[in-house]
DNA sequence: GAGTTTGAAACT
DNA sequence: CAGTTTCAAACTC
């Protein structure tokens, strides 16, 4: 399901982007559609000439292609391209993978908390439009198709270039002369552009040939796929980038046809896309589910005493960093769930807490703690109680307070600590002892937990980045 | 592999 | 739009 007519164009468009990647003819400008493709590795550029992708602002443009990838399935089309991001979640072009409109590849990329893959799709989703929000280009080729002296990694060699093609860009190198692969038109294997490319001391330009034909003496080749461009590409990277290939071959991975839903900009676009991978309701699969209820009411359970306890300590600290002083507004609902809402307890529970900011990673940490334990009991015997990393013990990490009365936490270094300990905990995912807790829980709850505990961290840590930022940023207008 | 440099992307 | 900061890759040692 989730078909819709294109020519449907409803107010808070739910488009349904990405999803599969579809080729997307880069350049605007008309392609005679030559046969750039060289000889070696140029297949048949088979691709149909699209319309222009053109993010029309009047409307969705969603490229008509074959929905065959929609379900996010392993997208064919580009070669290697790993990325080792470990702060972006590979959700912002400085992602290679992202913004080529791919997903990691797990087996390759060696990236860290990364969101770049149809489990987090919605996620994506929404980065995707920030980014097309932000710069509607932005997923399309940089590099024009069509003739290019390509040179892959290598400086560009021919003469004068033809007009349209090059950076649509250009670079803005400083202090590299164009001359190293830190400069994108350099790395692409073109010249510099006149009058587009702002770089200094520019020794790419037409002309100035081979100043060392490979000016990076150590390190690959690099690489341009569907137009973008891309350092990684060590060693084994594309001796000839083969630029000209967007003219339409699916040689490299063709930008996304990410769509964005400009129908009404007013009302904010909220609701991206509900592009769904499938139903997580049943994902759950059979089996675990009362035993899953049980530990998450368990669990449940505990957090919410530990929370009301440290609430009651006066612990917890506002969204912003400000002492958090009112006890709460306990709006402690009636006992009468469903089975449902009863699953969902953890993550609004949790939520909740983090959102007041209280030594969350804390809380996590003890959490999973307890309840390895108890597993442990129950399991009778031999269970192994994992400790989970604690990070700081006792410590009174965000709220820290002190002393009587008036709670007053310092904002500042509080946030700071807790972010640490966030990001630290961020990690769990990886580390082994939830491996062997997962195999005593059963893959069901234990994901489910760890995953609604993560995304809560993980939003409080972005809260939390900010508002760090922001103060840095206060502090350092003084 | 650790540490530095670089410029695009992000942010203010 | 300019000035800064963040980020991940290119590069150096
Ligand atoms: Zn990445
Ligand atoms: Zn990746
Ligand atoms: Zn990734
Ligand atoms: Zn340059
Ligand atoms: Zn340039
Ligand atoms: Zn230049």
């Amino acid at each position: 399901m989730s078909k819709r007519s294109l020519s449907q164009l409803s107010p808070v468009a739910p488009s349904s982007p990405l999803a599969g990647l579809a080729p997307l003819p880069g350049l605007p400008t008309s392609s005679p559609a030559p046969s750039p493709v060289p000889p070696s590795s140029g297949p048949p550029a088979g691709l149909p000439q699209l319309p222009p992708p053109y993010l029309s602002a009047s409307h969705l443009s969603r490229v008509p292609l074959p929905p065959r990838s929609v379900g996010g399935l392993r997208d064919h089309l580009s070669r290697p391209r790993q990325c080792n991001c470990k702060r972006s979640n590979c959700l912002k072009l400085y992602c290679e993978c992202f913004a080529g409109g791919a997903h990691c590849d797990a087996g390759l990329c060696n990236c860290v908390q990364c969101h770049n893959n149809e489990a987090h799709g919605e996620r994506r989703d929404r980065a995707v439009l920030q980014t097309l929000e932000r710069n509607e280009k932005a997923f399309r080729p940089k590099i024009a198709p069509g003739p290019q002296p390509a040179g892959g990694g290598g400086a560009a060699t021919g003469g004068a270039q033809q007009p349209g093609s090059g950076h649509s860009r250009g670079c803005n190198c400083k202090k590299s002369s164009c001359l190293k692969k830190y400069c994108e038109c350099f790395q692409a294997g073109i010249h510099c552009v006149q009058g587009r490319c702002r770089c200094r001391d520019c020794k790419n330009l037409p002309g100035n040939e081979e100043r060392g034909r490979l000016g990076t003496p150590q390190g690959g080749a690099g690489r341009v796929e569907g137009g973008t461009v891309y350092r990684g590409g060590t060693g084994a990277g594309v001796e000839r980038a083969v630029i000209a290939a967007a003219g339409g071959d699916a040689l490299f991975a063709p930008p996304s046809s990410y769509t964005i839903p400009v129908g009404n900009p007013s009302s904010s676009a909220v609701a991206p896309c509900s592009f769904s991978v499938a139903d997580p309701v049943d994902s759950r699969g059979s089996g675990a589910g009362l035993t899953y209820q049980r530990k998450m009411e368990g669990l449940s359970k505990a957090l919410e005493e530990k929370i009301e306890r440290e609430r009651a300590m006066g612990l917890g600290v506002g969204k912003n960093g400000e002492p958090l002083p009112p006890p709460a507004p306990p709006p402690r609902p009636p006992a009468e769930r469903d089975s449902a809402a009863r699953m969902g307890d953890i993550g609004r529970i949790t939520g909740d807490y983090l959102a007041r900011g209280g030594g969350a990673a804390r809380v996590v940490a003890m959490e999973l703690g307890e309840r390895a334990r108890k597993r442990a009991e129950e399991g009778g015997g031999a269970a192994k109680t994992k400790g989970i990393k604690a990070t700081n013990g006792g410590a009174r990490g965000a709220g820290g307070g002190g002393g009587g009365g008036e709670v007053a936490p310092p904002a500042a270094l509080g946030c700071d600590e807790e972010l640490e300990e966030l990001q630290e905990l961020e990690e769990l995912e990886e580390l082994e002892e939830l491996e062997e807790l997962e195999e005593e829980l059963g893959s069901g709850s234990r994901a489910e937990l760890l995953r609604g505990l993560l995304e809560n961290m993980q939003a409080r840590t972005e809260q939390l980045a900010k508002a760090r930022r922001e103060q840095k940023a206060a502090s350092r207008i003084r």
